[in-house]
DNA sequence: TGACTAAGCGGAACCGTGTTCCGTATCGTT
DNA sequence: AACGATACGGAACACGGTTCCGCTTAGTCA
């Protein structure tokens, strides 16, 4: 890990100077939207230049690839988790507000799944990180079906968990295959949670 | 595949010249020893440098990393299979021969094992290949258990389906961890195997 | 047997990545 | 303003895959 947390603790921020916490930001950014690209073997080189760094700079953030997944993941999962009531205050329904988180969701779990690659042999820490994303990101997706029920834009009684769990099945079998977009299917299933129109 | 045929056909050796046809074998058996050593994923040159040919010459016979896997997984089964008679006629006692063979059995599996990596993305050649090795191992190892049991040198009834399983669960876990060998359990397994000594 | 041809060979050279290292730029302080 | 610590950038190196081409040699034919 390149800051000194635990899974549970927050960042901490422990860092000296500004430019190093921005530097670290942009390359958090830059490192999410490449994995998204490109899986999470892309080229140090094409995260460094998309984050607008030197090389140098990413092998002093994060000294081993590994030490980048995670720190996207858990990035990832803060920016879900934060994203959730923001939406929920800003966009024009609350349906619309899930929608969108699910997107956020979404673009996590791509970056996700390789992950578990990354971090073959780095010892347990992965169940660790995965408790952390459920404990922290179940919460938010239920507050966000609930202010959607109680709106009466979706059937009432989807569970959280499921739905996530759902989600994350869909984005599973992802492979680079055109045929297949988790996406499509995930909008899909968005839908089908509408309340039928009252009959 | 760089030899014209099919799973279930025999090499055909339909080069035209006679060192071709050597070095192909010295890469086969070269690249067996140097995936048991390193994994599949050894360097091209480290198997090139052991079989003494060039990088050219490698390429020329398995222009892909899976055609030499797959060459070599045939080649081990093929061993394997005309190794079991052999060892009958040669080996001092049939249980011996059993041992040696196993022994075999375990560097074939070894090698086998990061095959299923190499060849994702390759279509179903998987399967068919798991088919044949079974149809062609299982009678093999079927008469050198009949000949041992004769021989009252081992237990008689034990399925030789179940104990290739056996085998290759035993082999299955094996991450180059030096605390887990994986061939001192299976000797385990064939001493256990062994007739009591009659009571 | 010797000349000839093309199959086959070796490995230098090239490319794309990961990784290290150090001169330079910048920040924050005094 | 001056200065030391910190961080930055990217050239340089290491390493493995892949290509390509001049040389060697097996096999053939007279």
């Amino acid at each position: 890990m390149s800051d000194g947390d635990q899974v549970t603790g927050r960042a901490p921020a422990r860092s000296k100077r500004s430019d190093a916490l921005r530097n670290q930001q942009a390359l958090l950014a830059a490192a999410a939207e490449v994995f998204v690209a490109s899986g999470v073997d892309a080229p140090i080189r094409e995260i460094a230049a998309r984050a607008g760094v030197g090389i140098g700079t990413i092998y002093r953030h994060f000294p081993t690839r590994a030490d980048l997944v995670v720190a996207v993941y858990r990035h990832q999962v803060e920016a879900c988790a934060e994203a959730g009531p923001a939406l929920l205050a800003d966009a024009g329904s609350p349906f619309t507000a899930l929608g969108r988180w699910v997107d956020l969701f979404v673009d996590f779990l791509v970056t996700k799944h390789g992950l578990a690659n990354a971090l073959r042999s780095d010892s347990g820490g992965f169940e660790a990180l995965h408790a952390y994303f459920l404990d922290r990101l179940v919460p938010v997706c239920a507050r966000l079906l609930d202010a959607a029920a109680d709106a009466g834009e979706i059937r009432p009684g989807t569970q959280a968990y499921e739905l996530m769990r759902g989600i994350g099945n869909l984005c599973a079998g992802h492979d680079g295959d055109p045929r297949y977009d988790p996406r499509r299917l995930v909008g899909l299933l968005l839908e089908g949670l509408r309340r039928p129109p009252s009959s």
